[in-house]
DNA sequence: AGACGATATATGACACGTCATGCAATTGGC
DNA sequence: GCCAATTGCATGACGTGTCATATATCGTCT
């Protein structure tokens, strides 16, 4: 009886499984990391791709562009969010010398250092969480059912 | 050089693979899914999985706690949703007969006859953006390890 | 030089989710 | 029957994400 439409309109079982289990546990293993993130360092989970990718490059400063893409956000997320960071004092934000449009983003010392420390809590979590309960198979199936639909959304 | 510490301390690559494939994909295919819910229903995506529980229900009327428990939300985000949904005339809450605590949720006419017109829509686009671009083998896998995360969230 | 479209980013309004807290109704021990 | 603990839900404050729009700068064509 419950198992007769649990999404009317009709995704068979098995797809179904696959789906919920894709939207909903996702955001819960999120969620959980997150609040170990936040717990351990005063980083949320949006904060930690941009420190990521403003630390992996060092020199020369990322343009706010370049960030959002690396990271795949719209612009004017980053945009409200390094303006969140930046009070925090984990970013700065300066202008382009010869274009006055772009704006360059760093890292402040305290950024970077509060970044190490997450770094290595963090990829723990991510281990302890993600990594050590699946196989090598698994990992490399869900790794290419990633990338399948994203190919497939890219696309459309 | 970039493939050395990609995410510092220290997940192998294909640990890495399936972790951001994991984390970057799934929004991306949500906000997709979303919007096109909005477009053709003007329903959000927090409003489909209250109104997919609902509608499963029918009566007796479910408790906030039930419905937070099936859709797997804490209590205080469903009570904020609610209240949402019920200006916007999708849901009525009303109190309980012997247990004045406790609130009763109903779809509404209105709630019901939007979520029958949605479901179609996004049940398809389900299977256009997620089932249809994998195979059974990649269903039963994901939906495998999901349910292994899940099962380890909840140990843990 | 001036006008125009494109580019780079910022902003305001609003929906959403979380946390901490509040409060009323109920239950269990005495 | 009374009081403390618990339960069920609501609320306020705040950080976040999206959409539509604004603003400033740049390149180019004339």
């Amino acid at each position: 009886m419950v198992d007769d439409l649990p999404e009317p309109g009709g995704l068979d079982p098995l797809e179904l499984r696959a789906w919920r289990g894709l939207i909903e546990v996702t955001p819960l293993l999120q969620r959980h990391l997150d609040r170990l993130l936040m717990a351990d360092s005063g980083l949320s989970g949006s904060d930690y791709p941009v420190l990521v990718a403003l630390h992996e490059r060092g020199e020369p400063a990322l343009r706010s562009t370049q960030l959002a893409d690396l990271i795949g956000w719209e612009q004017s997320r980053l945009s409200h969010h390094l303006a969140r960071m930046e009070s925090r004092g984990l970013v700065v934000r300066s202008r382009h010398r010869s274009d006055n449009r772009v704006a360059e983003v760093r890292l402040t010392e305290h950024g970077r250092a509060t970044f190490r420390r997450a770094a290595k809590q963090h990829s723990q979590a991510v281990r302890t969480h993600f990594a050590e309960v699946l196989s090598s198979a698994e990992l490399e199936a869900l790794a290419t059912v990633m990338e399948t639909i994203k190919n497939h959304l890219d696309t459309a």
